[in-house]
This record gives C-alpha cells, structure tokens and sequence, in this order.
DNA sequence: CTGTATTTTCAGAAATTTCTGAAAGGCAAG
DNA sequence: CTTGCCTTTCAGAAATTTCTGAAAATACAG
C-alpha cells in the first residue's frame, strides 16, 4: 500500500533534469536520478525507498547504487534498529565537487597521461617526428594541469572559495606573477 | 590503389587509445579517433584520407566531421586546385582546451544552471523546504564556478599558464586574499 | 544547362548499453 | 543450524546508439 506520498513537482522536475543530464556526464539516466533522489532527501534513503520513489526494478536500483559507490558519491548510513542500508549524499556541496573532480580526473586524464609519457619515451622514427612532437606537448600540458589540480585539492575548502571569488582580482595577480616568474621554464627569450 | 602507407604504431596506438577514452568523454570511438588522426597530422586531411587511414566508412566520417564541427574542434582548409575539404585541428594546445571546457561547459553546465535558476525562483512548499534549499544552494556555487571560468577565459594564454604555473604561490596569495575579501558575500558574521 | 566530383542524409543493420525478473548469496536473530 | 529479510548477480529482453550503403543533394567546371 504505497503510503510514500508522490514525488512533488520541484522534486520530480529537479530528478528528472539530472537523468537527462546524466547522460550527458559518463553516468547514465538512472544512476543520475537516483543521485538526485539522495541529493533532494534530508534523510537517507534505503534502496526500497529509492524503487518506490522513481519506479525502477529491485536491480537496477542496486547496480545504480553500486555504480555510484565506485565514483565515491554517496555515503552509507546504519540507522540503528533497521537491518537495511541507507544511503545520503555529503551535507557539503564542496565535497561532491571535489569528490566528481578527482573521480572524472582518474578516468579521463590519468589513463591518457599514462599512455602519453609512454608514447613519448619511444624514440620517434623521422616519418613520425612531428606527431611525437605533438605528443610530447600534449603530455606537458596535461602534466601542468594535474600539478595544478593537486594545488587546488590540498587547499582548504575557505581557501579555495577565496579563490573562486577573488574574480577580476585573479586577473592582477596574475599579471604580476608573471613579471616574477618565467613565464615558461621550457624555453628561453 | 591504397598507396598511403599504414599509420606508425605511435599514431595507430595514440588513435586508439582516443577512441576508447571519446566514450569516456562524451563523444563517440569514431569521433576520437578522428580527432587523433588530425591532431598528429601536420597536414590538412580530406575526408576520404580519413577513410583510407582509419577504414571507417564514408558517410561515418562524414557524420563524425559534423560532429566534430558542432564542438567547434576542427578547422577547414581549402587547399588550392582541390575541390575537397580538407580538415586540421588547431596548432595551438591552449586553444583547443579552451574549446573543450567551453563546449563542456555548454552541453553540462549552461542547462542545469538554467534549470535550477527556473526552479529555485519557484515559491516552495513546506515539504519541499529542504530540497528548495539545496537546489538554491547548488545554484549560487554553479554561478561562482562559472562566473570565475568566464574571468579565466578573457584572461591572455600567456597569463593563464602562468597562473598554473604558480603552483605553491597560489596557497600564500589565496590565505592573503582570504584576510582583505569578506569570505563569502551572502552571509555575514 | 550538363556532367562530374564531393558531401550529406537517412533507413535500417549491427553493436552496445541499460534494465528486468528470477535465482543465488549473505547476514543476523532466534 | 534455520528462518526471514535484504542485497547482489546474471542471463537475456528492451532500448539506445553507432555504423553502413544507397540515394539525394550540392557545388562547380566547362
């Protein structure tokens, strides 16, 4: 006897949107509303909740769950006297930006650096001299961004929304760090 | 009769290893491999090379061009005396990472922005307190995030590697920023 | 115009991904 | 143990995405 009460129109509109954007993101429709489902709920939900709410089997709401396990996006909670599993998202929005950064970061630039710095040890034969140019550029480029990402990642979450707001601010910052620093240590003049 | 040599085993393994990371990314093996055949050639291709190189059919490459086009990642070359389009990515790194965080932004970000602008404006009622409030939330730190990706993007190439280069120096000018700059403008006290 | 080279479109085939119900697995209370 | 509740696994069904060849559209030279 279904007692749960029907999602309302600001919830179902919100869960809807995210399934659609899902994807979009490497996740697909389902992991994605489930996600918003736990995003919306101010207390955790049990996966029985989470199929009566969106409709979806017993299953694919446990392998969406899983899914979302492996990208570090929820948390389990044990409610005390209740045998099932329950699940939340962070309080703290800055700690699912972070968690999606470095999760997206592993499965889209680590694999590739690590395939790059191989390729370019290789010694190139004349005929491949530019594309292992290319390659060796890409590498770089990549190298500065997760050094970069690294940076951000150790800093306090204050901190990196001081950041974040500091705006045009940057911009002078910026400008007179370049005056200090050489602009590129990899070439000269 | 295919007298173009086959790829090197740097090119082939580099193509290859882009189509299986484009699904990781949003886009298609075909696509990727696309793109990474043109991104190593320091030539323009014409489509029908692209076929000869990867074997894919004609109207695949024709499809993954356009597609190509619709993320602004390919330039075209009209080379004298040939009637046939010919295709190149950008010489410079920087310009393509532009490309790709702006069009990312584009397809990711812009609509749910959209969407929990339209939703947050909406008067909510008692039950939907809390999840009212986590959608606004999720609104203002997606405007921080994109407002402070717009200062970026006017900055100059040459400022932006510099601000990544300034690794550790960010930390120090962050925490001195963080004691001038109220920390967050919404709230006080 | 006509003829030829090139690109695009598109319906359906092929491949891949997602979703389900049924069955198996795991665990804690009795 | 065994029972009852909950979760996971998995093979195949359903849905979606990708890919192809054939045909249509475009472009341009003569």
């Amino acid at each position: 006897m279904s007692d749960e009460a029907a999602l309302s129109a600001l919830r179902s509109e919100f869960i809807l949107h995210f399934g659609e954007m899902g994807s979009r993101w490497g996740i697909n429709r389902t992991v994605g509303q489930i996600y918003a489902l736990l995003f919306l709920s101010e207390q955790p939900l049990c996966a029985d909740e989470i199929v009566e709410a969106l409709s979806f089997s017993r299953s694919n709401v446990s392998m969406g769950l899983k899914e979302l396990q492996s990208w570090n996006l929820v948390r389990f909670i044990h409610i005390p006297g209740d045998r099932r599993e329950h699940f939340t998202t962070p309080d703290d929005l800055w700690e699912i930006v972070r968690t999606l950064v470095t999760e997206r970061r592993k499965r889209e630039i680590d694999p590739t650096l690590s395939k790059l710095r191989t390729l370019s040890m290789s010694k190139p034969s004349t005929e491949d001299a530019y594309a292992h140019a290319r390659i060796s550029e890409l590498r770089d480029l990549i190298e500065d961004m997760t050094r970069f990402h690294d940076e951000l990642d150790r800093m306090e979450t204050e901190r990196l929304v001081g950041l974040l707001k500091a705006g045009k601010k940057l911009q002078s910052f910026v400008a007179g760090a370049a005056r200090v620093l050489p602009l590129s240590s990899k070439q000269r003049g």
